[in-house]
DNA sequence: AGCCCGACCGAACGATCGTTCAGACGGAGG
DNA sequence: CCTCCGTCTGAACGATCGTTCGGTCGGGCT
């Protein structure tokens, strides 16, 4: 077994084992047998358990912000980008449901420093969303307004990403197309600082 | 102190703990500490640990459940109850933030039975969604494609329930109109099932 | 051969967990 | 007066937790 490979191994057991059990309730000796390994056999590798979770965390969201910028480089205009943002989420959700999940549920759980870490990465996540939202409001959005906007539409996002809703790629992407839509029209037409009451052209006077 | 007011202090303290710190992480010596009893003090009342997650989740969710029902069925026009199920929502997340994130956190993790008591009244919470959405549809969904609709506008609600967005009730009712807003322009306009690539009226031609 | 060192294990440590039990206290009823 | 009962407690139970330690094994180096 070449040099690493164990490590590769106990954190996909590890990513395994917490997003089915939740952090506190995996215990070291169960990843340690995801893994293969004993429990001390498992110590000689990682110093302690918030390790494990670091390590999780940091590759998943490593991986995301990867695919998120790649994704969003390709495009080509804002609606594009918003698209790609949506469908990259959407399809990081199908192929690493374990990751996300963690990474929605446990990552308030990790002791300082290494909370840090991990909360600037979700931020610039986060940034990533906003400005692709501020290239395409046409509103005047202020930064608090985007930053609730941004929300939302993670929300969204994580909301049917984590349930079993994606079922085959084909799935993802659909719901991609979907959530598109309806956020892009939602974003474009709504005016978000007046507690505007309904679609003006519903067919129903008042 | 009247009968069965220690046992509303227990409820409210054990939700205050397991909204803090989660709830296998919340020891029944701290909920027992909180409630202002000795630890064995606490089991004269409560049978064992899952009951006070029991009891936490049953009493939220027959409030929420009650504060829907009852704003709902003021409203007078589709519209409307689409935005008195969010604002509903909403200032639950504000009045109840503790209670609400125990529902979306921890929900899962009571044993069977009362797993699926609990379960059966946020299924019902859901279906009070999709019939307002249902009753709101222009383009004749399927209900599983109203099913994630509501799904996706809960995932958009508890997004920014759950975080320090809401600081007053003032906050809470200016939300709930920017939600509103946002969902319905885009829920009415987005043709779902097709995977439309953007809003056409976005004055890019191609 | 002798040696070293990384990989790995069995067994144990102290801490904390949920839960239980025998009993103390105090007021109500006889 | 005594007795009963609901309320509440200190102290302990066994289980499980994260972590550590002493030691075994085997392959590469000299």
């Amino acid at each position: 077994m070449a040099i690493g490979e164990r490590y590769e191994g106990i954190v996909s057991a590890a990513c395994s084992v917490i997003a089915r059990r939740g952090y506190h309730q995996a215990s070291t000796r169960e990843i340690a047998r995801a893994a293969g390994l004993s429990l001390a056999g498992l110590y000689h590798y990682v110093g302690e358990k918030d390790e494990l979770l670091f390590l999780v965390l940091d590759r998943s969201l490593d991986r995301l912000l990867g695919d998120l910028d790649r994704n969003v480089a390709e495009a080509r205009t804002p609606e594009d980008r918003l698209l790609a943002l949506i469908r990259t989420h959407l399809e990081f959700g199908f192929h690493h449901a374990h990751a996300l999940r963690i990474i929605n549920r446990d990552h308030e759980l990790l002791p300082e420093p290494r909370r840090a870490e991990i909360a600037a990465k979700r931020q610039a996540y986060l940034q990533r969303g906003q400005a692709v939202l501020r290239a395409l409001d046409r509103h005047g959005r202020t930064d608090p307004e985007l930053f609730s906007a941004t929300n939302l539409l993670l929300g969204m996002l994580n909301g049917i990403a984590i349930r079993p809703f994606l079922r085959s790629a084909a799935d993802a992407r659909a719901l991609a197309a979907e959530v598109g839509g309806l956020f892009l029209h939602g974003f474009l037409a709504a005016s978000a600082r007046a507690g505007c009451r309904a679609a003006p052209a519903l067919g129903r006077p008042a």
